[in-house]
DNA sequence: AAAAAAACCGACCGATCATTCGGTTGGCTA
DNA sequence: TAGCCAACCGAATGATCGGTCGGTTTTTTT
């Protein structure tokens, strides 16, 4: 692996478990083997290293959720949701680092000044959002979801999910016995029972 | 108001939009017109102040929903819910600042390693869990509400109502025309249906 | 092989940080 | 009045931080 590289896996791991001012970049050299004048050398500052990283977790969600797409388009409307739903849980466990970064106030706090942070972000969320609305609108046309809104049932439906796996890292309690549960709660959000 | 008050009013501030690290005590000192010296004479350290201020976010929520169950004693169970979702966003909109911090990963971080931090907010989650399900008890009781395990949905609801309210502080997308679905899919959740 | 470019190094710098400390003030008690 | 103590002050301190710079090594190009 490339030094480049290998500075950009271990500043996922530093600014996911310890933010942005809690990482060191003489600690960040340490880790790499990397000197800090090699550091500067790739990313201009620190702010452009993170943005870097945090492109990279964007190409890598976004990659995982196409793919995953791919292997569905076949399937019921309610079905290609759960999909989903049970794809982002298990996403969540293999990339927890990229999942935590997400869940940290920082990124959202630079979005507001500046640009490409945002564009990283939003490009992310869109995606996400609009794979659950498409799940739900194919599920309204054939007949197996019945909601109102599609777009906002896929918000409150995404924060469900996304608040399920933020209490999880966060240890505020194991959710890791709760996916069945949020399983069944999706199903009602999405049917008007029978 | 005293000092020492001023300070922790100023600290909840700067800690919940700043973060822990991105709080200087110097810059504490400017807003409050208290000399350093003086911060350090109330506290004995940053992260006791920290901790000072989340006991103080501590007890302001407990005794918010604590005041507000006690005039909720005579509805049904799917309405005590309903309700105190409803005080839920309310609340996160009067006490922005203490939901912020809540929603930031530091607090959960120092939990791991100072029990005095972990002991508020199990404090805090235990209290809204136990609330939630208090309120899906008597529905399952009286007849409003239709679930499996009580404790689990409560969870969930909560994840999917905090999950909002994340996204929406964190601007992620606006929330605030999301509450009527919210309040849909909180009923979906809780009954089978007719 | 020579030259040019890119990667890499680590000592160094100025700024900022949390915390300390010696001293002042003002209200309370004996 | 004398003595005491908590509240308060702000300059000083040592550690740590992000970032720079002059130089060496490695790779690529000609």
């Amino acid at each position: 692996m490339s030094k480049r590289n290998a500075i950009l896996a271990s500043a996922t791991r530093l600014f996911s478990r310890n933010g942005f001012q809690g990482t060191a970049m003489a600690e960040l050299s340490a880790i790499t083997g990397a000197a800090t004048g090699t550091i500067f050398h790739h990313f201009k500052n620190k702010e452009d290293l993170f943005l870097n990283v945090l492109n990279d977790v964007k190409e890598c969600i976004l990659e995982q959720f196409d793919r995953h797409q791919q292997t569905r388009r076949d399937q019921k409307g309610i079905e290609m949701v759960e999909g989903v739903v049970a794809f982002y849980l298990h996403l969540a466990g293999t990339m927890e680092d990229q999942f935590l970064l997400l869940h940290r106030h920082y990124p959202f706090k630079m979005a507001e000044t500046s640009p490409v942070c945002r564009s990283h972000l939003e490009s992310i969320y869109t995606c996400l959002l609009d794979i659950f609305e498409e799940g739900i609108q194919k599920g309204i046309q054939d007949g197996s979801v019945a909601v109102d809104s599609p777009r906002k049932t896929a918000m409150v439906l995404f924060a469900m999910v996304d608040g399920i796996v933020r209490l999880n890292t966060y240890r505020v309690y194991d959710a890791g016995t709760l996916y069945d549960s949020l399983m069944v709660a999706c199903r009602r959000l999405l049917t008007k029972g029978r």
